[in-house]
DNA sequence: GTGAAAGCGCTAACAA
DNA sequence: TTGTTAGCGCTTTCAC
């Protein structure tokens, strides 16, 4: 175990370069007052040997690492790949880079503070499993905190979410312009404060509209896990006539049960509603119409706040809603 | 813009406990000799204070950063996420944390070197577009590299893959013992090394079994970009009696198509074999016959070679292939 | 615009 | 087992 020293330092570009080692420095800082000639080189220095500065280093001095911790998704979820590109794309773009929470807490929970000691600048955590230890910890180290396409209730931080109430309220305008008047919104189990606001968006527009209030039935937010809860609804009398689910999943778990277990046709016999746009809703066998998130510009804003929360310091909280495109395919007409 | 010091440190901790910083050093590194009676005291001090060590200043004289960069894919396959989830587990468990790094060079492809200025000690490539630039640095900075599920040709690095050839094998033994004769090997339209092992075993395991070759035609790894290559092979005389994809993606592509299009039928008209066992694979519309990637074995074996060769300086290149479990379902029979 | 010197928070010799 | 000392590679005053 023979761990070498770092091979290229910023004395070495300074020797090369016929320079002292804080002119290096002010060079690779940016607005620091350098000439233009010893710029250049240095510049040619470093390339020659090859330097890059060492970020550690620079931490400890300026107490800021540039690194942002991510907390990703913990559901397999097609669209959260797409999310984590974006966010490491547009934290790139701004000199940060991230390093992974893991979300899931092993034992003895000694696992968050571990990435404490990196120090990072901000913590972005992104639809993901409600995690307390994650806040209290950032707030004792008085860590910016932001929360992508989600929100935790009760947690003081900033938050970037798509305006899942008027997502309700289309669906609602939707099934009540077929006039139907028995429809149903398929939940998932956990209460989430987005899905709530889906919920009450439908109700209340529904019920505006028509008089009449949906049913609200519990199932799951994955595909597998709701088969049953669908079948008990499906038994129960006669189906809904039109159904708007909590994810795009959900929504695909119900017409396969609908089509192939209770020979119904979508959207003839009932029309369905999903959220999420993943890419098998444009898939032949479903062709599903439902509500497209805009995780790019959820992904630049989250950046964005988080960013001038560093920055600034600036510790007041930003809850910015995205507006949401419905996408209208095969299963509602 | 205030930033200010951090807040606790050793000094702080030892001054508190009333012994030295470098005590307090000690019972934060394993394996150093403190007495039981001291260490109590030091995480007393330590927990009251909330002390957490900083990973930078320890990176700086141990010349080891414990963070490992990730290279995670680019594309929004089903299965991605557990990937990353795995990896970033088995990470933790040895006391590393995972920094992506982001795949998408934009513009002057400066952003790989900037991950290098963290000093990653090593590199897993989680089955993602080819990067030379990364190779060379990772060459260049002598920083070990693993390739998880995929190996790029041509370059010099430890990689765990699953047993492709085998897997190819198998579905062709599959499609002889049901006597078929006209085959279909439905390819991505970028090669791989991986996709070209199923191919090869697939084709030299049918050619002995029933003295036919399979016929090779490239559509897409995903589902979108395949369908036209789905409609011109189908559209060409009789439809092959069975076709063995390249992905799940790839062959529910094809169920679509054949079934929506063509209006043939699974498995009776044309059987189908994926490769991935994604969870939509599971469902209703599909329930595909596919093979299953060890995940967590590829995990596993990754992280654990490349903790080696960070340990171990041992530069000596591990290839490891894992056994694939094909699961029938109901597209082939 | 540039250099010298001090110090960020930690660990690793070397003594004791 | 413990304390003292000397850096790790960088940035940042403060002179000049």
């Amino acid at each position: 175990m023979n761990i070498p020293k770092q091979t290229v330092t910023s004395k070495d570009v300074a020797k090369l370069a016929g320079v002292s080692q804080s002119t290096v420095s002010r060079v690779f800082v940016e607005g620091s007052s350098v000439s233009e000639k010893t710029k250049q080189k240095v510049f040619e220095a470093a390339k020659a040997l090859n330097y890059r500065p060492n970020a550690f280093a620079r931490s400890l001095t300026t107490n800021q690492s540039k690194l942002i911790g991510l907390v990703f998704p913990d559901a397999d979820y097609p669209i959260h790949m797409k999310t984590l590109q974006l966010i490491s794309s547009e934290l790139q773009k701004l000199g940060y880079s991230a390093v992974l929470i893991p979300w899931q807490v092993d034992g003895d929970s000694h696992s968050i503070p571990n990435i404490f000691q990196y120090r990072v600048d901000g913590v972005i955590a992104a639809s993901a499993t409600f995690n307390t230890a994650l806040y209290e910890e950032c707030e004792e180290f008085n860590i910016p905190i932001v929360q992508y396409a989600r929100v935790v209730e009760g947690t003081k931080s900033s938050y970037v979410i798509s305006d899942n109430y008027s997502a309700g309220q289309i669906a609602a305008q939707k099934f009540a312009d077929s006039a139907l008047n028995d429809v149903v919104y398929l939940t998932g189990e956990v209460p989430t404060f987005t899905n709530q606001e889906r919920v009450n968006g439908f109700c209340d527009e529904f019920q505006t509209l028509t008089g009449k209030s949906p049913r609200v039935i519990e199932a799951n937010y994955d595909y597998s896990g709701s088969l049953d809860e669908i079948r008990t609804l499906l038994s129960a009398g006669k189906p809904p006539q039109a159904v708007f689910c909590a994810t795009d999943n959900l929504a695909m778990a119900f017409m396969d049960i609908a089509r192939f277990e209770f020979n119904l046709d979508v959207p003839n016999d009932v029309q369905v509603i999903g959220f999420d746009d993943i890419p098998q809703a444009t898939w032949l066998s479903y062709q599903l119409s439902t509500f497209r998130q805009d995780f790019a510009r959820l992904a630049r804003e989250s950046v964005k706040i988080i960013s001038n929360q560093i920055k600034e310091k600036d510790s007041s909280l930003v809850r910015l809603m995205v507006p949401v495109r419905f996408i209208e395919r095969n299963s509602t007409k």
